[in-house]
DNA sequence: TATTTACCTACTGTGTCAATAGGTATTTTA
DNA sequence: TAAAATACCTATTGACACAGTAGGTAAATA
């Protein structure tokens, strides 16, 4: 299962684009909007910021915004960041002193193939293709 | 993380795949070829009894044999006893209350197409898959 | 100087993971 | 009938991650 700390990442992502252009965005607000306790999202976005994807501005005026452009950000490397990896089984890990059964492991392969999917998922989807309009109606 | 549970079910189900044919075959022996403790794996091939995978004989010539061919297991189901669910995100189990955020949840969709796609890899894998031997070299 | 904001350290309760320990019940065989 | 081998059962444990909460300090603006 993916924690809540790639989920709530995610939906801070994708407030921030909403909100591109318009300055610095206090966590305080992001929290209203997405009704998640702002001492929890404090330690999320530290650590975004941490890994390079938001910048953030303390002081009056300050507050968090996005470093690329909505387009530039894949789904992958934000939940990457926050679960730490992708990654299955530890075996596939990097520098993971290989398994002496790898040689002869049945489903290593089988592991090996939904690794490379699933990491193909979320690095094929980008922060941008997450604000979609969800078929919108407008009414006459 | 697929945890040891799903990992080592499916290594006792390719061992018991492995000696199809040959009765019961007692615990310890698997425990022994798979390197994993025997008191361990108790637990794990009690669940696979208990969700109708393998049969058990108690009793001296006693063991667990499989209940079905290798070819009319799926890989998913296997996973999915053991793991609990394979749904990415809590929002996508049956009967859950869904979110109120649900119907404007930007990121729900992408579970679903993601949860779609795991579901449908280890749904379309059978026991019998991981059992083909490895591109073999015959040695002249 | 007051206010607003990010940023920092520490703590906590709950639960799951990955086992281990020590038994009882059942069946076959000598 | 006794011994051996097996499955099956309940309970316990240590370590760790999850999902937060609490209370502060530093920085920037008005």
């Amino acid at each position: 299962m993916i924690s809540t700390k790639g989920r709530y990442a995610l939906r801070v992502m994708i407030d921030l684009a909403q909100h591109e252009g318009e300055g610095n965005i206090p966590l305080k607000d992001i929290a209203e909007r997405q009704d998640i306790s702002k001492k929890y999202l404090e330690i999320i976005v530290k650590e975004l910021v941490k890994g390079g994807m938001l910048h953030g501005v303390s002081g009056k005026g300050g507050g968090y915004s996005l470093i690329r452009k909505p387009d530039e950000y894949t789904v992958g490397e934000i939940l990457e960041l926050m679960e730490g990896t992708l990654a299955p089984v530890a075996c596939l890990l990097e520098g993971a002193d290989s398994c002496p059964r790898a040689d002869t492991c049945l489903t290593l392969p089988m592991w090996k193939d939904y690794y490379e999917m699933i990491h193909g998922f979320f690095y094929g989807k980008k922060l941008s293709d997450l604000l979609g309009s969800r078929d919108p109606v407008y009414y006459i």
